[in-house]
DNA sequence: GGATGTGAATTACTTCACAGCC
DNA sequence: GGCTGTGAAGTAATTCACATCC
């Protein structure tokens, strides 16, 4: 039975269905309800569990302990998984202080900036280091750190360049507009603005 | 010629392509050239061309200024979109204080909070307002309004209500969680845990 | 009755490949 | 040579529908 990799889409809602679940007291779910918690279809969450193997009880439902352990398994979830923020402004001072975070086994280990204004004040518990110390922080496997770029736009290639030459490969950009970055390195990109346009195309 | 409605994937590539195209100085520009700055591929933009009627000029590429005009047009992008913020934490603060929603063509009109200590003081160029009096602020239009929630996770269900009940009806939220919400609701979700759980996965 | 499990059908999206035009 | 325009093929994702089991 080689593991064929699990659909994109399928990964896509794990990470929701597992928020629901954590936050919820049931002991079984049934596809429907799951569909409700996850903002998805009844056919959808079937196809999904058929995907990964998982089986329920017909009349009841699927062991909510049983998808917990093996959507976590999936995703890879680990105990310390660590962030770094590059940019403390307003936003990333409010990461700093997200405490979504810790729940999903992620926290964050270090606030970075350029300016020497900010070096060396502390931000939601941490001292502001100067990004040029960023390699020398991060110890020996740097790519287990994920970092999050909250700079203004002309500085994101910059900052995103700093992180990749310190060894980091997972990157996290809410600044506007494309990173030019090795093949290697994996990005994912929040835009504000254009999720508020198509937020206004959809309705 | 009845208008065929967009695929949603094209859509859901304008704003990207308006991002780069907007921030270019060329005043035309291939398909590859505007596949890498979309961080997508020629094939794809020859298609979404296609698909919104757009002819360029073969070994040239496409009018740049035809393709703004047609993807805002498309889009809907007006120039008085408004937004209010809701919950006036860091989040709210730094989403307040954001400079790039003002070019895309949206501004923000509005901070509010339920807090007794939060309401009455300025932030972002806003004094905040109290949540129950976001309905006599909207004016007769409330639903060209756009509500950002920046609230923690227990409070969005009830920040959500509230703006629906002021009649608005195009949310942007950034608690965890799906909202239950009547279906004329438009919601767009973003979910950092989500999204870091998921660069984790894919790199 | 309630809910799973799953082939089959459908729809959506992407990629290929190449003729046609500048 | 460069690049568009587009049918056709291929791949991915969703939806249907219903037999099966608790």
């Amino acid at each position: 039975m080689a593991k064929r990799p699990l659909p994109k889409a399928t990964v896509g809602r794990l990470p929701r269905y597992l928020g629901y679940l954590e936050g919820s007291e049931r002991t079984t779910v049934s596809s429907k309800q799951l569909a409700l918690g996850a903002a998805t279809t009844d056919a959808i969450v079937r196809r999904d569990m058929l995907e990964m193997g998982i089986s329920g009880t017909r009349g009841v439902g699927y062991d909510v302990a049983t998808l917990i352990t093996t959507f976590r398994d999936e995703l890879g979830v680990e105990e310390d998984r660590r962030i770094v923020i590059i940019g403390v402004g307003h936003l990333g001072t409010a990461l700093g202080n997200y405490a979504g975070f810790d729940a999903s086994g992620f926290h964050v280990v270090g606030l970075y900036d350029t300016s020497p204004q900010k070096i060396g004040s502390e931000e939601a518990g941490h001292i502001i280091q100067d990004l040029d110390h960023l390699a020398d922080d991060l110890g020996p496997n740097p790519s287990d750190t994920i970092a999050i770029l909250a700079v203004p736009a002309r500085a994101a290639q910059g900052a995103a360049n700093a992180a990749v030459a310190a060894g980091i490969t997972s990157l996290l950009n809410f600044a506007p507009g494309v990173l030019d970055l090795p093949d290697e390195v994996t990005v994912r990109h929040v835009d504000l603005s254009t999720e508020l346009q198509l937020l206004a195309y959809f309705s």
